[in-house]
DNA sequence: AGCACGCCGACT
DNA sequence: GTCGGCGTGCTC
């Protein structure tokens, strides 16, 4: 072949296509996949480059190509299967090739770079002609006076918030003013996973040997479905993984594990390393990319046969990949929130599909979508129905009004603070778990729980302290904060706000002699601190320990018998169409913390809402029912799965400009919008409503069409981009976000 | 992304 | 007229 098909390492839609390069004598050893160095643009500036094709002619004029300069590995970075894959995330989640291939690449070959600007001090009077150029009040001024407050920031950020183009910084790096250099980020790495003692396979019973001859059925199929088993906590699920990847190995297939976060779940981790030994490989986020090219090259040399990890372990270069398995399958955390915004799920399933091999869903809480497609036989279903040696803990809902109308202020019901008493006297171990997620606050009555909802939407109003107003964020409504409960009268209306500090002060105020832990963001901030803290607790240096979501993952104490939450009400109440489902799967989870060997476990869930269908049905552990009630609320308000549903987020340092252009393309759309297939909710702010001086605002699109719907949003941004000047204003647009904006 | 081209206003 | 600054379009 004499020319080479080559993407670009840039990550522009402009050169988001093909470009063709001769391929010079010496280096007719190029294969497809590889990574190379090609001459580009005007400039011939050295770029990276991927062979993703071969040709022997060119319909364009030949005096254009150029040649390819020189080739950096020995092998290729991705098979054709990855580039396959590639091209299919291009297209789903409306993002570049070159961002897609960097993504599936090991990450060591793609340097993470950033081109920060500084104020070249070695210039004669350089503060003189600063001062100079920002009286002239040009473009550069603005430059400089920014570069003035924070030297060494990045080009892109010059461009953002100074909202010149690059033309300007350009100049001044000519004159010699400022100098532009290109700075890496780097990581270090700890390794916490080594093999142990090999386990040995149990035998199973008779509802896991039925999961395992399903998963085998499967893997021998021509026409192989996805495969979702929902089980209950505590039923076995990882040993059924752990035998259907035996008999992958046997007949010399690989495997790829994965899960949430390594770092939450060391135990099923742990089970993992233990019976394959060095034939598994585990990647997490603390690994040194070196370290984990290493485990890329072992993958890609078939000396593993299995790879444990987070949702990037999804491109393990595996020859003989037959199954995929995807643990907790419900967790956020599969989707991917940089570019490409990836949903593993998706990607999984459609490397299957290349690939001819299995998927396999695990969950006790199957995420709705995933069990619609179950019953709609988009899946095959495997329910287990029953916990192996362990009873379920018994679940009390206290509910916080009736404490209200007691004359009990506190934080703590009665009935957990006798919990919580006792369970100190036992010696026994207490988790108080309280979901602070997101930084809303929602406004509720303490005596009747009543919460203030927009009725267009079907979203809990989120309280905004600046302006004492309640808003809606997903359609932008407003509403006066009232003084009184609409439905009852009372004057104990008002906004929810506390935090694992709070619980821990109170408890060291009503339980001096308790020791206790906590365990959020704050604390295990630094390197490891997941890891010191659950390992005190287990060792039973505490007896309390606190936390956030991050406790409820799969934890296994053997001496925690009583669990309490704080606050249900906050996850029910974060002004997101997923809340419903959040609460169910959150509480789910944290009752399974309590009780989990000889020990009967107590749960104690302390809600305004105790008739809410999502505490219910959590606490008579009843997916199913559940899943009813939430399918129709779906079905009659039209959110996913019979909607997809488009977040377009603009994010800039000036609110007004991001604002009125979010409006504009508003407009846009409602103008192109004749037919009516889409329906929309805003521009309303988002979530986070300023994350670093950057205001951010948003616009939901939603419709039964997905590839309409994308469709229509890129033509409408498109025609945004013609028509008005977008500098300063960054675009996101991301479909189904698992989290609200 | 980054280079050249061409337009435009300011200054000799 | 000329020069520097700035937006725009193209890159095998």
């Amino acid at each position: 072949m004499k020319y080479a098909e080559i993407i670009i390492a840039v990550s522009n839609k402009n050169v988001d296509r093909i470009f063709t390069y001769r391929i010079p004598e010496k280096l007719s050893y190029v294969k497809l996949g590889m990574r190379v160095y090609v001459p580009f643009g005007a400039g011939n500036r050295k770029y990276e480059g991927y062979i993703i094709g071969f040709c022997n002619e060119v319909n364009f004029d030949k005096n254009k190509i150029k040649d390819i300069l020189s080739i950096p590995d020995k092998y290729p970075v991705f098979s054709e299967t990855m580039i396959e894959l590639a091209k299919w995330m291009r297209e789903k989640y409306y993002s570049n090739l070159s961002d897609c291939l960097k993504c599936i690449m090991p990450s060591i070959v793609h340097e993470k770079t950033a081109k920060y600007a500084y104020i070249n001090k070695d210039f004669p009077n350089i503060y003189k002609i600063i001062n100079d150029i920002i009286d002239k009040n040009n473009q550069q001024s603005k430059v400089l006076a920014l570069l003035n407050k924070y030297d060494g920031i990045t080009l892109n950020e010059i461009k953002i918030v100074a909202e010149v183009s690059d033309s300007p910084i350009k100049s001044l790096e000519k004159k010699g003013i400022i100098k532009i250099y290109d700075r890496e980020v780097k990581r270090e790495f700890e390794n916490l996973y080594y093999t142990d003692k090999k386990s040995i396979p149990f035998t199973p019973t008779k509802e896991q040997q039925n999961a395992i001859n399903t998963i085998i059925k499967g893997l021998n199929s021509d026409n192989k479905k996805p495969i979702l088993i929902h089980g209950v906590t505590g039923c076995g699920k990882t040993e059924i993984y752990l035998q259907a990847i035996e008999y992958v190995i046997k007949s010399g297939g690989q495997a790829i594990v994965l899960v949430p976060e390594i770092s939450l779940t060391p135990q099923t981790v742990l089970r993992f390393t233990k019976r394959f030994q060095d034939k598994v490989s585990v990647t997490h986020s603390a690994m040194s990319r070196s370290e984990r090219f290493e485990q890329w090259k072992k993958a890609k040399n078939g000396e593993i046969s299995i790879m444990v990890g987070p949702r990037s372990a999804l491109f393990t270069p595996f020859e003989n990949l037959k199954i995929i398995i995807i643990d907790e399958e419900h967790e956020n955390t599969y989707k991917s929130d940089s570019t490409p915004k990836y949903d593993a799920r998706d990607t999984a399933i459609r490397l299957c599909e290349i690939k001819n091999a299995l998927t396999v869903f695990g969950s006790a809480t199957p995420s709705i979508e995933s069990y619609y497609n179950a019953l709609n036989k988009k899946y095959e279903l495997v329910s287990i129905k029953n916990r192996i040696n362990k009873s379920y803990p018994n679940i009390t809902v206290v509910d916080m009004r009736q404490e209200l109308a007691s004359g009990n202020r506190s934080i703590f019901s009665r009935e957990l603070f006798n919990a919580i008493k006792n369970n100190l006297d036992k010696k026994q171990q207490t988790i108080l778990f309280l979901n602070r997620r997101g930084h809303s606050t929602f406004v509720s009555c303490r005596s009747c729980g009543y919460v203030m909802a927009c009725s267009n939407c079907n979203v809990n109003y989120t309280y905004h302290i600046s302006s004492n107003k309640l808003m809606c964020h997903y359609c932008g409504k407003t509403e006066n904060n009232p003084s009184v409960c609409p439905q009852c009268g009372s004057k104990y209306i008002k906004f929810f706000g506390i935090g694992t500090q709070k619980v821990e002060k109170e408890i060291e105020k009503l339980f001096p002699n308790a020791r206790t832990l906590r365990m959020d963001l704050d604390t295990t901030r630094k390197k490891n601190g997941h890891n010191i803290i659950l390992k005190k607790f287990s060792n039973g240096d505490a007896d309390i320990l606190i936390g956030t979501q991050m406790i409820a993952k799969g934890l296994d104490f053997p001496n925690v018998s009583v669990v309490g939450v704080i606050a249900a009400d906050l996850s029910l109440n974060n002004g997101d169409y997923k809340c419903g489902e959040n609460t169910f799967q959150l509480l789910t989870q944290v009752s399974g913390r309590a009780g989990r060997a000889e020990v009967s476990g107590n749960v104690y869930i302390q809600t305004y809402n105790p008739e809410h269908y999502s505490i219910v049905f959590a606490k008579d552990n009843n997916y199913i029912e559940f899943y009813k009630h939430e399918i129709s609320i779906r079905r009659q308000m039209v959110y996913p799965p019979f909607s997809s549903i488009f977040f377009i987020v603009f994010t800039g340092v000036d609110e007004k400009k991001i604002i009125t252009n979010l409006y504009k393309l508003s407009d846009i759309m409602l103008n192109y919008n004749r037919k009516g297939l889409f329906e929309f909710l805003g521009p309303a702010p988002c979530m986070i409503s300023k994350i670093r001086k950057n205001y951010r605002w948003k616009l939901i699109v939603k419709s039964s069409d997905e590839e309409k719907l994308k469709s229509f949003v890129i033509y409408c941004l498109n025609k945004l981009k013609e028509n008005y000047n977008l500098i300063g204003i960054s675009v996101n647009i991301s479909l189904n976000p698992s989290y609200s904006y």
